[in-house]
DNA sequence: TTGTAAGCGTTATCAC
DNA sequence: GTGATAACGCTTACAA
């Protein structure tokens, strides 16, 4: 790992041919005598050269990078997300540039005007609500995917998985296990996630004949505080039900807790599920029944296409699929 | 948010001033006449300016980037991590630029030196095993700043926290509570934060005139499955064993499935602490008795440094102190 | 206080 | 195949 300066008029003047020539086989694109790109790549070596990619970058107008709009690093189901995206990437020569959006609309406006100016060579949504005006204007100016979200007008250009569905099955789930009187803790209200997921378990509801009880329907905000807040407030009001369907796997643990310090057993009393499959809740006790979101292949899937379009080349978006992990955090109820 | 490409003459031209000036006005460094300022800066609002960060980069040989080494985007720890680096580096001017060393030497190595064809003005490596060789190049090349890690000769370069005096007080407090047969289960072998908690445990064991069984330690991964293995070993054994201090949050989480499947309470049976405070650890159940470690405070102290670095101020780095959070995994031992 | 001009390390366009 | 040479957009002495 030698770390100098060396420059590419070191390296031609050590091959004893011009700068043109040695960029030349650094790009790899034309054709280069199988001599003289030897030499090259021999000064190369052994002077420990390394490109500056900004010189390359403002001579060529790409950056080989790409910028990447998170709504806050450290959320489990983004982390998964990001993970897929950094594989996704390597070894395509393209660098992800990861920004913070931290869920603040002005936040994101300035880190995404911050990452513009690095002059990206594309843009990668994780989740987030721009302005539409916004994200056209974007859209207009560089290639650019969102992962997580549906965004009517850019068909193709977005990775995200069926919400509404997802929660059905997860519903159904409960409903097929017995359960009738089925709660739900909700995500953050306006977030596009957490409505859909509300809509599949009305759905699955409705297509069981089971009315929707408004006073099952809980409020809250994917933290596991909400799922403490939305037990707390069932019990209190004296409600009765035998399973929750919670918005994510945080606010799952949360309500399990909150059972569990008023004396109900989970499974044996109330069953739950939740939603996102996070790492940690193939252990938790009991193992959570939930809906695993293939974060990984979302990210992987999104940088994959993000390439192909900055390359000029139309890509074609996986349809993703959810898939309900039943592990034990669900039992039949007895009747 | 406008999204052109205006550069600085065609604010020059449109402010009647020399790219110079514009120039000026851009680094607000030297002095500019108030009048002739106000009129760049509106000529730079009106058209929508953004400076491009490469051409600055290229002519000004710093690139207002920092790479940031990481060993495993998703791991909770070090998302704590990141999430104080960002913090750190708000406001600063400079962007982190975050590489994935996926605790490999070969691909840290790659990815460093892919970082520094971009002309980072600095480094951030969090944790990882680089040669010390690698790492005194490094060292002397950049302003670099180590987190989670403490190497001899880096003295003022590294935060760190104790894992030691961490893991003894966290072992101390199983005694406190009448615990003698304390079982280990142990993070990654070489890994230096693995070795300490050891330590530490080893000699709050020999303080309180506990002998070290070593049937008792058992390996480990810091993953949840090798929690669960442990606990296993130990009870296939037919070990007797009152308490369980685990290498990590996930570790405990492992251990304490695996408790319950053979029925053994915790904390009633066996009591158990872990180490991080991951985010989920104060929501499950029961709620785990831990070591938090600062991370986003390490993170923000290191980027604060490093910043410090740069600008080729010396940097003083704090010291920061683990905390035990007693919550309700641990429970004192009837005699 | 402001302007002129020489780079910074590459790529890209022409000739040769 | 290869080599000049002009960009790329900005910073920075050096003058004025």
């Amino acid at each position: 790992m030698k770390l100098n300066g060396t420059t590419i008029s070191d390296i031609a003047a050590r091959a004893n041919v011009s700068k043109s020539t040695v960029s030349r086989v650094l790009n790899d694109k034309s054709v280069v005598n199988q001599q003289t790109r030897k030499v090259v790549l021999e000064a190369m070596e052994s002077l420990g050269y390394q490109a500056n990619a900004f010189a390359r970058s403002l001579a060529s107008g790409r950056s080989m990078t790409v910028g990447v709009l998170t709504q806050k690093i450290g959320s489990p189901f983004y982390d998964m997300i990001m993970q897929g995206v950094i594989q996704g990437f390597a070894g395509t020569g393209y660098s992800p540039l990861f920004v913070d959006g931290q869920w603040e609309e002005s936040t994101a406006l300035e880190v995404i005007r911050a990452v513009l100016g690095r002059k990206v060579d594309g843009m990668l949504l994780l989740g987030g609500d721009l302005p539409e005006q916004q994200l056209n204007e974007l859209k207009e100016r560089l290639p650019t995917i969102v992962v997580g979200k549906e965004i009517p007008g850019w068909e193709n250009q977005c990775v995200y998985i069926d919400n509404i569905s997802a929660a059905y099955d997860a519903t159904k789930h409960l409903i097929d296990f017995g359960h009738r009187d089925i709660a739900i803790i909700q995500g953050i209200k306006q977030h596009q996630d957490a409505m859909r997921r509300f809509d599949g378990y009305a759905k699955a509801l409705a297509d069981a004949g089971i009315e929707l009880d408004p006073g099952l329907v809980l409020e809250g905000d994917f933290s596991a505080q909400s799922g403490i807040v939305g037990i707390s407030s069932l019990l209190m009001r004296g409600k009765s039900f035998t399973a929750v369907f919670c918005a994510n796997d945080m606010v799952a643990y949360g309500a399990r807790l909150a059972l569990q310090r008023h004396g109900i057993r989970v499974p044996e009393d109330v069953s739950i599920v939740g939603f996102d499959d996070q790492g940690e809740s193939a252990y938790v006790t009991p193992p959570l029944t939930t809906v695993r979101q293939p974060g990984t292949e979302m990210g992987a899937a999104a940088a994959a296409g993000l390439v192909q379009l900055m390359q000029g080349k139309p890509c074609v978006l996986p349809t993703l699929q959810a898939e309900l992990k039943c592990r034990e955090s669900v039992a039949r109820v007895l009747r």
